[in-house]
DNA sequence: ATGCCATACGTTGTATGA
């Protein structure tokens, strides 16, 4: 079992790179952000061809999230609920049940500058999310969380931390939701299987940044512990932000993929041989 | 390293991104 996310910058844009990147990694399941598209503009069809059902959240032009499956596609949740009833309407928050694990996708607002309105609608997007995991959530039932959490949880997650623009992505406030989401039981499968420092996952288009690696960390796949401990490989896809690998022009963010042992095959006993 | 790029919207420019 094969699960995906990529920040795709536009799936308008990028529809001829992500089909032909999907049809040669063939995830199972895998989550988009930034699709940028409102919800009955999705190329559901294309999808369809290459073996997917798509759910998506979306009003168009900006954000957008989706999950594509080929193992499933039930309980199709739209918009980042909360106590309040407040909800997410700005296509940041998608979430199905495939194959018996809920999977979530996230873009998380960008924040643009420390102490700014956006900065702190981040915060408390951030927050909403959080409370949804600890009211609507059970780190005892497999599920995972991916996307563009649009943070860089620790100084190895990013090319100079005093350098970053406006100081997002890396200031304490952020690391902090991000870490109560990791106290709360999700794992930071990339982290546990890839320590190393660089291991980032988006570079700016200008400068040459991505052949310098001057980028960041800031997509995530947070598992709860009965998945996580069924990851078996974890794999960032840097050929895909290489403009020479796929059709057109790279997304500035790189796929990740983690692979799982079926759940089958985590039985103490394996079945005996046909 | 305050944008040299790329996107959307819409029209030769502005807003957004991280």
């Amino acid at each position: 079992m094969r699960l995906a996310t990529w920040n795709v910058n536009s799936l308008k844009a990028r529809l001829d790179r992500v089909l032909a990147w999907a049809a040669d990694k063939q995830p199972d399941i895998f989550c988009m952000q930034e699709t940028k598209l409102a919800d009955e503009l999705v190329p559901l069809l294309a999808f369809r061809e290459l073996g997917y059902e798509v759910a998506h959240h979306g009003l168009g032009t900006w954000n957008g999230v989706g999950i594509a499956s080929r193992v499933g596609l039930d309980e199709i949740s739209a918009g980042l609920p909360s106590e309040d009833g407040w909800a997410d309407d700005g296509g940041r928050f998608v979430s199905a049940t495939c194959a018996g694990i809920r999977v979530v996708s996230i873009y998380v607002p960008n924040g643009r500058v420390v102490g700014s309105e956006f900065y702190i609608a981040k915060l408390e997007w951030l927050a909403r999310l959080n409370a949804w995991l600890r009211q609507a959530a059970d780190p005892t039932v497999p599920m995972a969380v991916c996307g563009d959490f649009n943070v860089a949880p620790e100084d190895i997650d990013v090319w100079d931390p005093t350098a970053v623009h406006g100081a997002t992505h890396v200031s304490p406030p952020e690391r902090n939701a991000v870490a109560r989401m990791r106290e709360w039981g999700l794992v930071d499968v990339v982290r546990r299987f890839h320590p190393e420092s660089g291991f980032y996952t988006w570079w700016d288009y200008r400068a040459g940044n991505f052949h310098k690696n001057i980028g960041m960390r800031i997509d995530h796949v947070y598992l709860t512990e009965p998945l996580a401990d069924r990851a078996v490989a974890v794999e960032r896809d840097r050929d895909a932000r290489k403009p020479s690998t796929y059709p057109g022009i790279p997304s500035d963010h790189a796929p990740l993929i983690v692979d799982f042992a079926d759940a089958e095959s985590s039985r103490a006993t394996p079945p005996a041989a046909a």
